[in-house]
DNA sequence: TATGAATGAGTCTTCATTCAT
DNA sequence: CATGAATGAAGACTCATTCAT
């Protein structure tokens, strides 16, 4: 096969700019530890550059403030939900699996999602003073999965729960917040195993139950 | 006259001592006001004795350091819940009341816990660096508070729930946590009656249904 | 002569806030040494307070920022400046001298005042970034005392400049500006007292002028 | 058709050489422009050169620091008062005007340069920490014009001050510093015309008194 | 020669805590 | 016991300048 000069549609990334994205991903992963291992108070930004490698002069020079870090750290968090959760709903339709299939699934995704650095996502969601816009954008995205997910629930004939949309909100919370105190607290509360099939079952009776 | 020095069972309080437990309260009851208004980190000492009317070196007489008055603030938290389960568990031995009534009890008494100054336990739960010890408290009160629910659990023979144990400290994390979000983000989610209707529901499928 | 207790109308000053009062001094004739050394951007907090010796955080307990001591600094200059104006203005009145007897003090006590430091009110003038509010107060006090001026040539009948508003004006500006430089430069353009005998002759014969 | 080397008398600008004269063209103009917007301070080196059009290291090229930009700047300066003065002292022979209408052409000159980014002279002459070597052109400057301007004064029998030299000194400061002081607070003190009189009033009676 | 990413010393400022009175 | 002035370590952030490419 002969290789061809290939036309650059789009200018290739040159070494000065990967260069530039491999600093910005050091400093993400850096402030992840250091936030992670500190906490965000105490997670200075001095520290964030000394563990990145760089000055601290070349954090500023890619991130305007501390706070801008913490809402690039979250940021990136919000997209791993938003693709896992998509993921799932997509998975689910096309392998049309019973109801409490769908459920572990999610469930199981839900807290493979919050097993990574459970203590730094608690840091950014509680701890961290973030911006509004970025508070709103949060609450946004649970408004959206509670959409998804009521509109997956309604191939189900066996979920009878009158009101579908509600019955989503409450199912997005619960999962969300149970797995993220999972998570927080490991080896407290239930062993893994159990724990994901007590909050399968929980829904799932939830979502069943036909009367008022 | 003879004048019989009395016998005092427990120390009276002398003017001092009450005093002193005065400068405790309004010294507590600031910090809650400007952690409250603040938050944790921008609640500075000073602040916080200047609203108390004290000086600050009053305040380090009484509280070695910041995070004293947080932890302080926290214990009555804990106890004013502990209390509370206590007196709904009371109560629902007492009055046998169906299922439902009784886990509607809980929760408007859940919801209505949270209700008070929802931001300030948001910081004192989340914001606030707390030592070990707190942290194990916390944990050991909702461990406790699982037992009691279990135990009160096992009066109601429609609670099918092959595992108690398991099922009630489900049941006591799920109602913890939504009700905490719930008073966090007012406005957001589904209106109060709603949701204290379906935490209901969803408690009440979980606990009734049967199989694994 | 009996030495009665002396009734206290208003509250002695405390040893405290005698203390407090010197710190304030202190620290002001520190700012005035560092920012006269060094100017304003080179004049840290750190080393007027390193000189004034308290340490940093006593500064800003009593200047909530580098500015204020530069604002009040620069406010001790204008009272002094509007001080020595009174007393000129109640002075020539008193003894009624001749014009050139009340230009010769005018001039040699606008020439005394720009003669301390005169490179710290350099730098207080033109180099401090000053709040409008202080600008304000600045070119106010000068207006006001363009019109003492004005009232005052008012009794020489041999001031016959047709508009003694504008004629005013310009001498307090003439004398301000050329006295501020004359103090600025020392050594450079003419010897002290030819100055101060030409800048008075310059004004006389302004002011003296009668045609348009 | 033989090609002969051509003689340089002086050395032809190469394109290379043009495209270096118009960077550094560029630099100043810019730098004029941050500074006159935002101060000597806050007018970083990285904005002049962005401003500029050319990169940060661009600019180190051709100045060897910030304060280099500003020194060219008050170079300029300079150099456009020495030609005003030396225009006006032509035109003034030339023209053989009277002694009012000469200080008249003076004075509007003087206000016209000060016009142009008042702020900027402001700022360069004031706020800047210029090397000494610069302060002392400056001086230098205004000797040179005063000997000018006394030069120039002897040619009019109106002008019966005894000492010519002095009072060129103080006509020369004073026009300079009141204009200055004009164009820096626009809007404050006299209009334009009533100013220009005024100074022109000022300095013919100062001029032309005979007595000590 | 031009570039611009990287540097890091140095700023102002905050705030929990101490201790002499 | 109460007071509150004093402390000073520490933090976020800026910007003139350098130098490898």
């Amino acid at each position: 096969m002969k290789r061809t000069k290939p036309e650059r549609l789009e200018p290739r990334k040159t070494p000065r700019q990967r260069r530039a994205r491999a600093t910005v991903d050091d400093l993400l992963e850096a402030a992840a530890q250091v936030f992670d291992a500190l906490g965000y108070a105490a997670g200075t930004t001095n520290r964030i550059a000394e563990r990145a490698g760089v000055s601290i002069g070349t954090l500023y020079q890619y991130f305007p403030s501390k706070e801008a870090l913490a809402v690039a750290l979250l940021e990136r968090h919000l997209e791993d939900g938003m693709r896992r959760l998509n993921a799932w709903v997509g998975r689910a339709v096309a392998e049309s699996r019973s109801l409490r299939g769908t459920l572990e699934l999610f469930v199981a995704g839900m807290i493979a999602l919050h097993d990574e650095r459970p203590r730094l996502q608690h840091i950014l969601l509680e701890e961290t003073p973030l911006p509004a816009r970025v508070h709103d954008a949060l609450l946004a995205a649970e408004r959206a999965a509670a959409e998804q997910v009521a509109e997956l629930l309604r191939r189900y004939p066996e979920v009878r729960h009158p009101r579908l949309a509600e019955a989503a909100v409450m199912a997005v919370q619960t999962v969300e917040h149970l797995t993220h105190r999972f998570a927080a607290h490991p080896g407290q509360g239930l062993p893994r195993d159990a724990f994901a099939a007590e909050l399968v079952r929980m829904l799932e009776a939830y979502l069943t139950r036909a009367e008022p």
